[in-house]
DNA sequence: TATCTCTAGCGCCCCCTGCTGGT
DNA sequence: ACCAGCAGGGGGCGCTAGAGATA
């Protein structure tokens, strides 16, 4: 048992590399960035992203990814069509359990991103992003400062 | 013990659709 | 009626973190 958090275990060595999220140690730095991870797996993932590296290549057609949950989902979306996330207040399934929660909220009206400049709230970050071009007048790629500081007031 | 694999989660972007107000 | 602007709902992918499985 982690006395920090939860976390439980029956194996000592699971409990010995989990208290490592509890520190701040990322030995595994990339070059390039100079961006840190804890482990060489992580390191190895993101150092795929600047090379564009994708070991994990599809089937059934020409997608490839940097890993293997990437390419997993893939082919949930376009060729099993598996969506094992089910709304138990209408028919809708997903993919993906965070498109399921962002479903649910149009059940429960939820809308927890507020634009800091009107009453305006979002059920979804992207279309609080979107919504604050309304006040710019800018484009959404030259939106993404001025986005940033209104979303560290609203948050 | 190190590495691989899987799952979870947040984020970004896009598309389609419906509503509304101006012309 | 038509069009533009805007918001709602959702699909698909990018990437990282943590923990179980395995070599």
């Amino acid at each position: 048992i982690c006395v920090l958090c939860t976390f439980t275990s029956l194996r000592m060595s699971s409990l010995n590399r989990h208290m490592k999220i509890h520190s701040d140690e990322k030995p595994h730095l990339c070059h390039l960035c100079l961006r840190a991870f804890r482990t060489v797996t992580l390191l190895r993932n993101h150092m795929n992203t600047h090379t564009g590296t994708r070991p994990y290549k599809c089937s059934d057609c020409d997608m490839a990814f940097v890993t293997s949950g990437e390419l997993a989902r893939h082919r949930r979306y376009k060729h099993t069509l598996e969506k094992p996330f089910k709304c138990t207040l209408c028919k809708y399934c997903s993919v993906e359990a965070s498109k399921l929660k962002r479903h649910i909220r149009s059940h429960t009206g939820e809308r927890p991103y507020h634009c800091s400049l009107c009453s305006y709230a979002s059920k979804d970050t992207y279309k609080l992003k979107r919504h604050m071009i309304t006040h710019s007048g800018k484009s959404l790629s030259c939106h993404n400062e001025s986005y940033l500081f209104y979303a560290r007031i609203a948050f």
